[in-house]
RNA sequence: CGGGGUGUAGCGCAGUUUGGUAGCGCACAUGGUUUGGGACCAUGGGGCCGGGGGUUCAAGUCCCUUCACCCCGACCA
């Protein structure tokens, strides 16, 4: 996508055959990322990072709202600690980096690089469970975790990556299963409300759910290439872990029992779906929530008295009613200015010029849809608040409307290879059975994204590839 | 692991066919003129041409070898 005469985001476009060179140039050119001597490793610059430390902040104070605690567990896991659980260990050993020694010495055991922590916090919790009273447990760690990855793309897989995962153990089944829902719900409305992308939530498929789990949530949201991506998931564990890890307390009628686990996670990952799912052809687009600057100051004709002060009178003004401003007082002409903070996704460009204060105004420029006005410097504080809004607005119901317009379903065969061939998701009726399922995707790519929440079990109907009876209702989609 | 490709200035590349002083654009530095959609002029700094070995008076260029990265497969909850 660099414009080799000039540098900048002009030559391919998201809807153009190359998606996933735009996507890697955007990120190379924006100054989120920059890659490392590590393989597979990236390093997150403070522009990106800052959208992190936003996604960070929003989404604990809803795990707070919901009663969750924050806590910290080890970076290395014991291989005897990790291979306790047989499908756990299965699912994550091609994955998983070992540390072999320690100074010189070689070490008795090999500590496993956590690629998830259920195993050392299931070990912690067998020690701190005794009794009814001491659930439920309620806690979270925001941490890094290492799955080592043939092939790896920036925020969408990396060797190493930046996450959230909770992880609860509760008295009874109905209670965990509650917890599952909750926190996917917790996802689901930050997706909408924060990140401005809409998701589809509901269940994963036996294949796709997670290494030990008894059932997977998940939320998955579409790529402006009709890619799914997952956004996060929300497991319920039963007792598979706690009766490996022997986490026992006496009930309320005296009886020993195993307790009822969930966890649950999102990553750095969600960054790569917002650049996917809001980006144009001029680069970034960032939800206002989440972008690290949410106004942008050009000062037009600098070098003309009072245009300056003036500038910088309204970035104070702005900082101080919490609203995320910066000035941009370099020496590139404005016209460069406009398209560089273009390019980095920022929701509002103010341009204050000698003309503008003389009619006491401003110009402000919305990033979602170019829309240009003038507007007074009286009360400059909450026009800014309400437009942010607006610019949420606007960006969710795009990607609304272009998600629905690529939602379809399928009935037979035929139309639901050229519908996932077009880049689509595709509803249909599906038996269930894992061969089915295998098929699918060595026939087509696509893969079972989830049974989405709201859809009944068909009475009738046979399955959209195999023609078995339906058993349920499922969304497919190519997925990264 | 299979198939293909690329390593030359911070970034993007030309030069390799036919061996002969290391080039271009952007970025960077200095001075000046500019500034409402990617300004311009002048001057300047920056290179073990991925590494090792060979052929030659002479290698970015030819030969051998090695390393790294990228793309497509495969793999990936």
């Amino acid at each position: 996508m660099a414009n080799k005469e000039t540098g900048f985001v002009q030559n391919i476009t998201p809807q153009s055959e190359d998606f996933s060179r735009w996507y890697t140039d955007v990120i190379k050119m924006t100054d989120l990322v920059d890659y490392s001597d590590v393989k597979g490793c990236m390093v997150i610059k403070p522009y990106g990072y800052g959208i992190w430390e936003l996604i960070q902040h929003e989404m604990d104070a809803r795990f707070k709202a919901t009663g969750h605690k924050n806590a910290y567990f080890p970076l290395f896991i014991p291989e005897s600690l990790l291979q306790k659980e047989a499908d756990h260990v299965e699912g994550f050993a091609p994955e998983v980096a070992w540390v072999t020694h320690g100074g010189n010495e070689p070490l008795a055991e090999r500590l496993a690089v956590r690629p998830t922590s259920e195993t050392i916090i299931c070990s912690m919790y067998s020690k701190w469970v005794q009794s009814y009273r001491d659930l439920p447990i309620l806690y979270n760690q925001w941490c890094n975790v290492v799955r080592w990855e043939k092939s790896t793309r920036p925020f969408l897989r990396t060797s190493e990556f930046l996450w959230q995962e909770g992880h609860t153990a509760h008295e009874t089944a109905e209670e965990a299963q509650a917890e599952t829902e909750k926190m996917l719900e917790v996802y689901r409305e930050f997706a909408y409300n924060v990140l401005a992308i809409p998701v589809i939530t509901g269940q994963k498929s036996e294949k796709e759910k997670f290494a030990g789990a008894m059932h997977t949530y998940t939320m998955e949201a579409m790529m402006l290439d009709g890619k799914a991506l997952q956004m996060g998931t929300s497991h319920n564990l039963g007792t598979h872990f706690s009766k490996v890890y022997d986490i026992q307390y006496l009930s309320r009628e005296g009886q020993l029992e195993y307790v009822h686990q969930t966890s649950w996670g999102t990553s750095t990952r969600m960054i790569g779906g917002l650049i996917m799912v809001h980006g144009d052809e001029r680069g970034l687009k960032l939800p206002p929530k989440v972008a690290p600057i949410q106004v942008i100051i050009i000062p037009v004709a600098a070098h003309k008295e009072g245009v300056l002060d003036k500038a910088n009178a309204l970035l104070a003004e702005l900082r101080a009613a919490g609203i995320r401003a910066d000035i941009d007082t370099r020496e590139q002409s404005p016209g460069w200015k406009f398209n560089e903070w273009e390019m980095k996704g920022v929701p509002i460009r103010l341009e204050v010029g000698p003309r503008d204060i003389e009619q006491n105004q401003v110009v402000l420029v919305r990033r979602d849809n170019f829309e240009k006005n003038f507007y007074s410097m009286d009360g400059l504080a909450d026009t800014i608040k309400e437009l942010l809004d607006k610019v949420h607005e606007g960006m969710l119901a795009s990607a609304m409307k272009f998600r629905d317009e690529k939602t379809t379903s399928a009935e037979d065969f035929e139309s639901f290879k050229t519908a996932i061939n077009g880049g689509n998701f595709v509803k249909g009726l599906w038996c269930g059975e894992r061969e089915c399922e295998d098929g699918i995707k060595e026939e087509t790519g696509a893969t079972t994204r989830c049974m989405p929440f709201g859809e009944s079990a068909p009475e009738s109907g046979i399955c959209v590839h195999c023609g078995k009876p339906a058993k349920r209702v499922m969304i497919f989609a190519k997925a990264y």
